[in-house]
DNA sequence: GTTCTAGAAC
DNA sequence: GTTCTAGAAC
């Protein structure tokens, strides 16, 4: 059927829709939790009037948490300004409370990143908590990799001192995006470059440097 | 963001 | 023959 539909696309020539992303029903879930806590599919682990707490729906590693913002008005890092700094306080504090929480229940669990996607694919303002272990069957492709081990992830540190000095976040050009998703496989604890999913997947498993990153 | 799968890479 | 990646999905 699938097959039957793409066929079809081609035989007529048809162009892509660019709005079809833009009106995808995908990319508004995130929102949708957002401003509709109580009818969230997944459990809600934490919520007040400025956040909701959520576990990754597709966790990229042991632990992987997002902290929600609640206000409508800030889709992604590209509407924050200085008055926001607060509400960034606020989501750090929630994430490390469920940092400790995961810790307890994890004592050997390697360090931990808040952080944000530069450009991410998700609508609504949302802070990743993630263990930088990297061990789950859902981190598939050089795109999940690349989006948490390269400079396409922005640490929240980062995104504060950027918005106390220049007011805003700079977005970075779609062609550096673009090459920073394609870039190669590489450890994020020892920089070894590898080829395939599978052999890094295999390698940060038993990387002595990933034990000892540096990090929450 | 994920799923699916054709065809490349092994 | 099997594993793996990468692009379409309306």
């Amino acid at each position: 059927e699938l097959q039957h539909r793409r066929s079809a696309a081609k035989a007529t020539g048809d162009e892509p829709d660019p709005r079809f992303k833009l009106s995808a029903p995908w990319a508004q879930a995130l929102r949708n939790v957002a401003l509709h806590p109580e009818k969230a599919q997944q459990d809600v682990l934490y919520k007040d009037d400025l956040v909701v707490l959520i576990r990754d729906a597709f966790p990229k590693a042991k632990h992987h948490a997002l902290v929600v913002a609640r206000d409508p008005m800030l889709r992604s890092i590209a509407d924050l300004r200085k008055e926001h700094l607060p509400l960034l306080a606020h989501m750090k504090e929630v994430a490390l409370r469920w940092v400790q929480e995961e810790r307890s229940k994890d004592p050997m669990t390697v360090a931990f990143k808040l952080g944000f996607h530069s450009v991410p694919s998700m609508a609504q303002l949302h802070m990743h908590a993630v263990s930088q272990d990297f061990n789950s069957p859902a981190l598939k492709n050089k795109k999940h990799w690349n989006s948490f081990t390269t400079r396409f992830f922005l640490p929240l540190h980062n995104v504060e001192s950027e918005l106390a000095s220049r007011g805003h976040i700079t977005i970075m050009a779609h062609a550096e995006q673009e090459q920073l998703e394609g870039q190669e496989l590489r450890c994020h604890g020892c920089s070894k470059s590898m080829t395939l999913m599978p052999e890094l997947k295999k390698h940060i498993a038993t990387c002595d440097a990933v034990k000892r990153l540096p990090g929450i």
